[in-house]
Parts: C-alpha cells; structure tokens; sequence
DNA sequence: TGCAATGCCTCGAACTACGAGGTATTATGG
DNA sequence: CCATAATACCTCGTAGTTCGAGGCATTGCA
C-alpha cells in the first residue's frame, strides 16, 4: 500500500507525457522542466531532477526528442525538442490519458448499476 | 521507456481508489471486481487478479476494508465491504485524483505561458 | 569570500503492476 | 459420464517507475 511521500502515487507515466507535452510547446532543458512543471500545476506535481533526467535520456535514445547545447547567459544548457516520432508518440499517450482519466472518473462519479460507458 | 503491454503505464494506484470505490457503493468479492472494472470502464482499465487480491489484503491488513465469508449458490466468496478508515482513505485518494487529473489536463491542454492555475 | 542558485548527472531503495502459474469447486456440453 | 470452461481464491518472480539523496561544476549575490 506504501504510498510515496511526495507524488501520491497516480503518477506512472505523467512525466513522459507532461515532459512531452511542454517540449511540444517550446524548447526547454532539464532544469527548467522540473520548474515548469511544479509551477504550471501549482505545485501539485513535483517530479525531481531523478526523474526528470533518465526520462530525457531515455526519449532521446528511442528518437522522441533531439538536443543541442546551447550557452545562455554563460549557462551551458542542452535544450531538448520533440522530433517526428516524439510527436507520434504524444498523441498516443495523450490519448490514452484521456480515456483512462475518462473512465475513472466514470467509476468515480459513476452510476450505482455499472453499465459500461455506452 | 519501458511500457506495460496492458494498462499502458499510468495506472499507479489507480487499482486501489477503484477497488474502494466500487467497495463503497457495494459489497464484493475479488472475482466480481475484476470483472467490474473491466465492464464498467469498457475493457479501457483491465487490472488482473493478481493486482486485486493484493491490493485486498493490504487494504484489510490496514483497517480500510473488512471482509466475511459468504456463501451463494453453492460458491464460497469473500465478500469485502469498506470501514471507516476506508472510507477516510477513499476520500483522500480520490480528492488526490482529482487534483492530479486537473493539473495534467491543465498541461495538455493548457496555455502557452504556463502559468500556475489561477 | 562564502553561500545560494543554476545546471547537469547517477545510484540504490521502494513500490506497483503484470503475467503466469497453482488449487479447488461447480456448471456445461458432447 | 467425462472433459472443459467458468468460478473463486491465491502467490511468486519480474519488470519498470519513481523517489530521494547525493555528487560535480559554474555563476550570481551579499
């Protein structure tokens, strides 16, 4: 039953997707990921730099995102962006998002007689 | 990055609000719950048994469920039904859930500016 | 000069979910 | 009447994710 301390455990797979989704709207590097996604969601979700960094490296390496160093403001970062199969691959998950995030809320909010979504 | 071949990776803890919720609105037992979910949410969650009973056993374990034998029609079930510790615990997952689908849904779908949830 | 922030990274621990497999009983169909 | 499917319970090992703590280097600020 566990229960993680932070994340309270719905989390397998959000940051794939959110991470995808922000590379999707702008170029961005790790750190700054890790501050987008605790600010845009008021903090609501917080995934570390742990987290953060192997998904990187892991789309990176399955072709979903392509890098390039880049110094600003004497900051050497590497900037991330989606490729081709990046963007294939989040319309896939975001849609798959959708219905899971669809059902529960049918079970959650749902009829006492358990018909199935019709 | 991996991928389960069934439930495609969001699912952490997802089986245990389902599991009280449904135990909430009635009495059941292990079998008819994974047949529940599948048909209530139309085969889109597909949890299997060897995710429910544990997920049962934990949750007894830990005063959020209690469970009686039972027999009907000739079958000998485990009936589970929630406490009050269950209920609390239901309460607070599914309030969690609702926070959480909210930011994701914030994100996917979400301004370019990215700011916090006003 | 020292401390905080930026920016990258890795590692082990903990936990979940999955699937396959095991047991036993009852209904079904040939 | 026998074999198969369905019911109903269960456990185990594996795989994969996330977490937190930690390490390293540079830059900005007090």
């Amino acid at each position: 039953m566990a229960a993680r301390e932070t994340n309270p455990n719905f989390m397998n797979g959000v940051p794939e997707l959110l991470i995808l989704r922000l590379l999707q709207q702008e170029e961005m590097y790790g750190y700054e990921i890790v501050q987008a996604i605790r600010s845009r969601t008021a903090a609501v979700i917080a995934v570390g730099e742990g987290v953060v960094y192997p998904v990187l490296h892991g789309l990176e390496r399955d072709g979903a995102l392509e890098s390039r160093r880049k110094t600003v403001n004497r900051r050497s970062r590497i900037y991330y962006s989606v490729t081709p199969v990046g963007s294939h691959r989040l319309a896939d998950l975001s849609e798959v998002w959708t219905n899971l995030a669809a059902a529960i809320q049918h079970i959650l909010t749902g009829g006492r007689h358990g018909e199935a979504i019709p």
